[in-house]
DNA sequence: GATGAATGAGTCTTCATTCAT
DNA sequence: GATGAATGAAGACTCATTCAT
């Protein structure tokens, strides 16, 4: 009886692997970067040696690849989460900024996921590419969508900001980039650079009058 | 006499092969990173061999670290810069970000250095430390200065953002990452974004009566 | 009943296991030679995987040594031949060169045989000495025989090939080394080689006058 | 003094690397084979480490086809040599064959280089074309004029073998091959062998009537 | 000062072999 | 019997670094 689990947690185990590599190479490639990881670095880490890396992913450069697409989860959902929105377009423009905060800033994987792209994008280019096309459109047009949104409904002024809204929203990779470069070293107070962040573009997005004119 | 001069050219040359080679350097380590980067590509790039960086420098590792110190020009004209600035706060907030664009988004050394500073962060901490020292802290100082001046001044509302004021100006750090990303393939259109985000955070941080009370 | 078939069909095929991974193993060594043939190749022509070669097989050395073994036909056959050969001589040594071209040009067991005797002989000395005892030693003195015989019938002249056949036979060898370089790239009209060596060689060994004396 | 004959010896022994390594390629390629070889060997065989080798050629790969390169002197010469033979076509052929046997037989070099034309043919095509081109279709040319100049001139009988010249000439290959596998083990007598040849394909070819008299 | 031949530690990758299932 | 995941030794190749010239 214990003889068969141990027969089936095995069998488990093997399903896993590739996942348990790409993960381990996730981390290892966040560490020292693609060229400076080794591949035994990434075996020892899940605890099998450089062959068994071998026996799933036929090249580093692959294993690489793979891990990427493994730790990206498109924005894609976010842009659907975008439009069932519902509230003020402040409201909802807050609300889908945090968003944002809550997968650059917040999540490790699609912040060291931006971090390789830029660190990689040279070795890597058509993980840029796949990066640009699958957030960082998406994410941009979600945002005007909104703002335009706001704007049609008076709530917003027509700034120049509708058109370019990382303009607007941008801040947030200034924070971003503050994660990746101090981690854990310095500390931010995310929520307070949040609300910042948003009291001044939402003063600065506000029609001042009721109607929305200027 | 010709001698002479050839000797005097040669002296001049020799003398300035420190900084040709850490100009080479800089190109090189841009192009590839830290541990991709030959130093016989380096050697090539400056027209001599392997030999005679080894001549100007201990190792590779020296090597990047002079270069560093070598493109990086402190912030801290930027810093007195900023005390000098007049007109009103709002002319002056935007003049110090204009800075501030023609540094990380506009100038290609100080873009470079940031992305050194992100790709190469876990291998030179010390230069992460020093770029904070040098470059980050004193900006942050000097926007937060103009801020509450402006504020004391009645011509800013006491937002949140004067606190930490990188919520209002980090925008700028989101083109510097498309610059970085993409540099040439995808121009941006630099002066209409710098137009949107003042747009947005000056009538996000103007005060709406003459007062400066909301 | 269904299920002894079957079980029948699959004993069957296990039993020829063997033979099928050894004639395997052959097409496999033929075209890359021993070490660079992977014995994972070999069981994939078989349709099996590698640790079926190693039920059979206790290493890749031993499965060569084995399929040397397997596709070896000795030439002891060719010796007992030619004792029963019949007719002139001429006759009899055409015959007998026949069966040698039949052999080591138009048989390709035999040839690539010799091939692995040229390419592996290094690794598998005992493999180049088998066939030298086997293939060539009886070969040779078979030869021998008939030019012997032929010489006492006074049908052949007393030629010094008598004494070294392959002098005389050896033309053979060149045909065979023309297929294992170019196989099919630069087919060679066999019937016509072989009767243009016929032709010289029977000229020349034939005595001269009706007596068979020269 | 003593130590600029030094320096001297050094700058000498740098210009001959790449000769000596190709020599040692040759030595280590032809006891073991292209794949068994490791690069390693060679470079001990000339007294350097692995790196030295590299330095001087860039891949395994193309150290063998330059060593090929370095070994091969094409049959160029022989054929020229061909036409200014003088004498009776009998004695004329056997020169031809006596130069072909010093070269295949005799010359370790061009032996080895048909060895590896067999055993690397099919990881290296170019090799076995390249010595397609400039030693067997030459040498196949040059016996055949012989021949038909023998012919013409009435000594030799119209053979089959004058357009087949192989079916003649060919015996040289057994020889060849011997040496191949038994180099040093079994001597062969090699004078012996070709006064066999000789003695065979002379009879043959001779014309039998008056004007060719034997 | 500059060169470039030489070194050797280090890394990717392959593959014979094992063994739990 | 057969499978295929796992191992680890081995080999090609790279490159920072040295040093005689």
């Amino acid at each position: 009886m214990l003889a068969k689990k141990q027969l089936g947690q095995r069998a488990q185990r093997k399903a896993q692997r590739p996942q348990e590599i790409l993960e381990a190479a996730f981390e290892e490639f966040v560490e020292r970067g693609y060229v400076a990881t080794r591949v035994e670095d990434v075996a020892s880490r899940v605890g099998v040696t450089k062959g068994t890396i071998y026996f799933y992913f036929d090249t580093k450069e692959r294993l690489f690849e793979e891990m990427i697409r493994h730790i990206s989860v498109p924005f894609s959902d976010i842009s659907a989460n975008a439009k069932n929105l519902s509230g003020s377009y402040s409201e909802r423009i807050r609300m889908f900024i945090r968003l944002l905060y809550d997968r650059i800033v917040m999540d490790r994987n699609t912040r060291e996921m931006l971090r390789f792209v830029l660190t990689e994008g040279s070795r890597f280019p058509q993980v840029v590419d796949r990066h640009h096309e699958e957030f960082i459109v998406p994410f941009k047009e979600a945002a005007r969508d909104i703002l335009e949104a706001g704007v049609a409904a008076g709530e917003f002024r027509n700034a120049l900001a509708v058109k370019i809204p990382d303009a607007a929203i941008g801040a947030t990779m200034m924070l971003c980039v503050w994660q990746m470069l101090f981690e854990d070293r310095k500390p931010q107070d995310v929520e307070a650079f949040f609300e910042a962040h948003m009291d001044v573009i939402l003063h600065g997005l506000i029609a001042k009058d009721g109607t929305g004119r200027e």
